[in-house]
DNA sequence: CGTAAAAATGACTATTGAGTCAAGCACATT
DNA sequence: AATGTGCTTGACTCAATAGTCATTTTTACG
């Protein structure tokens, strides 16, 4: 399970650089230390490869950002603008696989290629509306795609300046940029100067993914266990304490090598509190799973 | 001459649905009914169509903006939003070129390749910063990275949109929706509430293209007639009947089948003042070489 | 017409690289 | 030590395709 990683690092190494089509599984492969052969014990195939890569670690930038975005402690506008920031903190961490991405260049689309971008692109847009309507209530509705085109269309070419500048750019500065622009013409539509130039039904192919219950029906079982647990910690009278130490574990989760220790300890006070102990319990398994629940 | 035209676009009709890669000489050919070999007595090898096609098309797009920038009859604001406007009129009438663009895959980077997207990026941020300072004057300056920075990001995922949508979008509505949003974050600015993040140290890779004596260096003759055509008409007395006339040869040349009888025409109104008759003479020949000066 | 130059052809070469598979190897269990 | 299981190997197959070049066709012109 750990030379699967090992592979997975080595080609988002070598694409980055090179781009798919010249990079060769030869190539991979000896990057690694193994035979080309044992990448097929792997991945069926090169295209298998470059889908695997992309699940992988958009699930590490974006996750990020989610469990964020749970948290009810910080105001709207704040919490919008600390989910950028560790976002970016996640970009930085994955320059290579952004460069990757940003080369945009992959094997001739499939469906399974195409179906996972339509996925990553229909959960940045639920992500951004469920931050706008925090922000502004119902009514940005009709400026709504406009704001969430831009926005994207904004963040994503900072991405790119992120991971090519040699001098790097402050995650926290960005976030707070970013959301502060965004503002900007989110009030300018609000006032009603401006009209609005995007709408439901030329939008379609981007709202699919968000479905009626709350947008995020594909995600993983690590973002499924943050989300009950912080509804439960929301239903609980002594929230306030609770959510601060979720909020810790969120921080000491997103560090490159969390301490486990640490962790432990943090969810040991949770799981104390027995109308959220099941739920925590869950979370710990997924976040640490190798050591199991010895309890 | 035509038959390398009809190469490239049939390459481009190519590349766009199916990727540079996996587009090969064979199939290029067979589109435009000729045999491999002889697309290597218009191309030298495979990588150089491609350069070709950018350069082919990039400068068809390109100019149609650069020409209205130079009109000085329409106040900035709104010529800003003009040059938006005929650049996505061109971008519509190039899809296919367009998605190829932004599928962005193509040869293995060389040098030539590179250079090109250099002087693209050069050129797109040269003409903004133009237009900034036209419209907000020096003081601008501080902030202009920031703002050409989202304007180019905002700008190419419109133009995303505007080619793989259905619907169209409209160009007049759509440059003067990108102006006014500029607008809007350019005024924050200058009221000082919001800081600036880049600078020219962090920006440089872009400024590049960009010298002192008026950005437009690496011009084609085309681009160059225009421009000696539109300085010269500024100087003479009668300026605005002279820019009518030119402008209306302008929107002509723009159409995708210039009536050759209105522009002959156009151009003798012009040749017959003095003063003007060399340079709309050069433009001339720039514009309708087949048949040549019969004077 | 006739001839020479230019352009077009398509069979051919040479290379690259994804994916396969039979044989070899390491390691655990008995 | 013997046996079996599953991981690893790298030589091999096979398809795709960029680029070449001797030959044929077209054009241009005297």
């Amino acid at each position: 399970m750990d030379k699967r990683k090992a592979i997975l690092e080595a080609a988002v190494e070598l694409i980055a650089e090179k781009g798919y089509t010249h990079t060769s599984m030869q190539q991979i492969a000896d990057s690694v230390g193994v035979s080309k052969g044992s990448l097929y014990t792997f991945f069926p195939s090169k295209e298998d490869l470059i889908i695997s890569i992309y699940e992988h670690y958009q699930q590490l930038v974006f996750e990020r950002a989610f469990v964020v975005g749970l948290d009810g402690n910080l105001p709207p506008y704040e919490r919008f603008a600390k989910q950028f920031q560790v976002q970016f903190e996640g970009i930085l961490e994955y320059k290579s696989y952004m460069k990757m991405h940003m080369r945009g260049e992959s094997a001739q689309s499939s469906e399974k290629l195409e179906g996972m971008g339509h996925r990553m692109r229909g959960r940045l847009f639920s992500w951004l509306e469920r931050n706008l309507i925090d922000l502004y209530g119902e009514e940005i509705a009709p400026y709504k795609w406009d704001l969430m085109w831009m926005t994207q269309s904004i963040y994503t070419s900072y991405t790119g300046l992120m991971v090519t500048s040699e001098n790097e750019l402050a995650p926290d500065k960005l976030g707070k940029h970013l959301v502060r622009q965004i503002d900007i013409l989110a009030k300018d539509f609000l006032v009603g100067k401006s009209t609005p130039l995007l709408d439901d039904v030329m939008m379609r192919p981007f709202s699919v993914g968000m479905d009626r219950e709350g947008a995020f029906t594909s995600f993983e079982k690590r973002e499924n266990a943050w989300k009950s647990l912080y509804e439960s910690i929301h239903q609980h009278k002594q929230s306030h304490y609770f959510l601060e130490v979720t909020d810790r574990i969120s921080e000491e989760s997103r560090k490159s090598n969390p301490d486990e220790l640490v962790m432990r300890g943090l969810f040991q006070l949770l799981k104390s509190e027995e109308e959220i102990s099941e739920r925590a319990q869950l979370l710990e398994e997924q976040l640490l799973p190798e050591t199991g629940s010895e309890h």
